[in-house]
DNA sequence: CTAATCTCTCTAGCAACTATAGGTTCAAGA
DNA sequence: TCTTGAACCTATAGTTGCTAGAGAGATTAG
């Protein structure tokens, strides 16, 4: 039997985010002492590390939320897990060409300026006018 | 003399947002009418398509609300905007390279499984266990 | 003048937590 | 057994950057 703190030091999850997570129905509210205090068993502690991978690996408390119904049936066809981790990889990809287009614009306008002072710096002026940036964002 | 729809829909920011701006103090407040409504000249119409546009860059409120402090001092040294801008350029490469480590793994963890049911899917045994990804997240 | 469209303020909601306050329980040492 | 201090409890509010809604007032075109 585990206390918060113990499920919180093996996995890695902060105490107030794990009664969140309870809160938020991602796991099962767990069993109490005579004083009131949660106490997990190893189970708990096994759904608590799937979700942490499962954040870590960014997907959304929604997203986390439907795997593990899923997982609950385990004679359902597994498609539905496929499209959340495909859907998931698709948002990631988009988000990296997304942010890749930012970096070189901001490569572009730090070497821009040699300025002094801020009157005359470019990257101010790169920032009012978007006309100077070479595509769109 | 601008409303702040024409506002709006000049610079594509939302209406509401135009007031939250102006709440966070990222823009001076408006002029008003008799009736109470906001009225702005291009001067207003300048800032606020700069901050659309540094926005659209990614940059945070509080990022911008230092680059505006800025512009006000033209005699300032511009040191301090080349540092937001590269601080700010760093974080995106950091994340850039981060979501490139995720998308990896989850592209890995996508073509891993072939089975039917949920029974045996590795997609979310991979989700369960972290010691079969490929690197650290 | 009236009707349609803005606009106003205020409040609450989103995600996914984090922090704080004020109080209770547990576990270990004397 | 008692005490002390750490850990725990609930509830509420704050974070970021907005967005949505209610209900009331202003503006403008016909």
């Amino acid at each position: 039997m585990f206390s918060i703190g113990d499920l919180s030091r093996r996995t890695g999850v902060k105490v107030p985010t794990i009664r969140y997570y309870e809160q938020m129905g991602l796991i099962a509210a767990a069993k109490r002492t005579e004083g009131n205090q949660r106490r997990y068993d190893r189970d708990g502690l096994e759904r608590l590390s799937f979700i942490r991978h499962a954040r870590d690996l960014g997907l959304s408390i929604e997203a986390i939320r439907e795997l593990t119904e899923l997982s609950a049936h385990p004679e359902r066809p597994c498609a539905d897990a496929h499209r959340i981790a495909r859907a998931h990889r698709t948002a990631v990809r988009t988000k990296i060409a997304r942010l890749k287009r930012l970096e070189a614009e901001l490569g572009r306008i730090e070497t821009m300026c040699d300025a002094d002072t801020v009157g005359d710096c470019r990257i101010i002026e790169a920032l009012a006018d978007h006309s100077l940036c070479s595509d769109e964002h």
